[in-house]
DNA sequence: TGCGATTTGTCCGTATGTATT
DNA sequence: TAATACATACGGACAAATCGC
């Protein structure tokens, strides 16, 4: 049963929060937009103090940034943010790899498979908003299964920025999303025994992705 | 002009944040002890919700737990959590040097060593809290030699539970705190040419400081 | 430059829901 | 089961800061 939603979200803040979260990486929020506290408290029918709670942990995730008695806004994000970004990303991901190496095991690695599945029915069905979440549930694998609570916590924290900015140069430049076969040597390579071969993989695979994303920065 | 201490905390409920955080990394409040909000907000002299925005910061950064509708807790960490956060920051920490090594200038390398001496001093004046600080303090120097902002701020993240877990173990077995020679070798490294050479020891140093951790842990 | 309007930061009283006894 | 204590959540209020004219 893929009840797997995450069952936390008990409290109310909690349900804003991915509520808020939801609407900003579905790109239906302006980089660089103010948000009205009492305004969207009353749209999202909540008090102001549990819209502010909710919006204080979208300020430390990175996806909202606040000036003190200024307001708070939708952070946007430069070149150089998308790169530190991306660095770290390589860097705890080959972290992740390092720690789950070992504990690949035959079900571990049918599970990177269907996410890889799931990513590639989503482009089939020109689904680009999907394949989005679908690439970065795929990349969550070596975190989920490395056992690493705190790694997995870090790359929490950074995933909601990627899909933020993967949605908004799609929307803004009607691309594709993911490639088809961007993520075959990956695939491949995880299913192998050569850590080494990986890690250097994963280096240009973000490369890769990072220099994409920043060619359609710069022809904005 | 060293008023580089960030200007922010402008507003009441970052300054109750660090007020909160040096209540619980001064060892003020026992691991699992919980925080009454009402008595707590009387206490600081702010109202509740502000309170509560400082305390969900704390939560996110680890210092504290919530368990919704029962309370917010002061973090008991398990050696599974103090080895996490040893093996992340390892890894964060040779991220920093691998950027920052180029960065590295007289001015900067001269920086590094006032850290050191004040360390030194510290621990010279018996003072084992204050040398806690210093340790971290020279630490953070990669970090902000590197200039990568996200980095830096992760770090931010794991240094309140490095001080915290310090302080207590300090406390509870009249430690003497940080070693004087315990970075000899890595300042020295820190000054040569040779890259790997520091971040292999990086991951010596830091197992040395987590085998150390865990074994007062154990003779609790 | 100044003044009014708007918004944030902060506080308080209260009601509801949950956990614990 | 009932009662209590507390966290969660609401709504209104106010001052201080900012913004717009």
């Amino acid at each position: 049963m893929p009840s797997s939603k995450s069952a936390q979200s008990d409290t109310l803040k909690d349900r804003v929060l991915l509520q808020l979260q939801q609407l900003i990486v579905a790109g239906q929020l302006v980089p660089g937009a103010k948000l009205l506290e009492t305004q969207l408290a009353e749209t999202l029918g909540v008090s102001r103090a549990t819209l502010r709670e909710a919006m204080n942990r979208l300020v430390e995730i990175g996806l909202l940034e606040n000036k003190p008695f200024r307001g708070t806004y939708i952070r946007d994000l430069s070149r150089v943010d998308l790169t530190e970004i991306y660095s770290l990303r390589t860097c705890l991901e080959q972290m992740a790899f390092k720690i789950c190496w070992p504990k690949r095991s035959r079900v571990a690695l049918a599970d990177l498979h269907m996410r890889n599945d799931d990513l590639l029915a989503r482009i089939s069905a020109n689904d680009a908003c999907g394949a989005i979440t679908s690439e970065l549930r795929l990349h969550s694998w070596c975190y989920e299964l490395s056992g690493h609570s705190l790694l997995l916590q870090s790359w929490e924290r950074l995933k909601p920025n990627l899909q933020f900015y993967f949605t908004l140069h799609q929307q803004a430049h009607g691309r594709e999303g993911p490639q088809r076969e961007s993520h075959n040597m990956y695939i491949e390579l995880a299913h192998g025994d050569n850590l080494e071969d990986m890690l250097e993989h994963l280096e240009m695979h973000m490369q890769q992705g990072l220099t994409r994303t920043l060619q359609f920065v710069d022809s904005q």
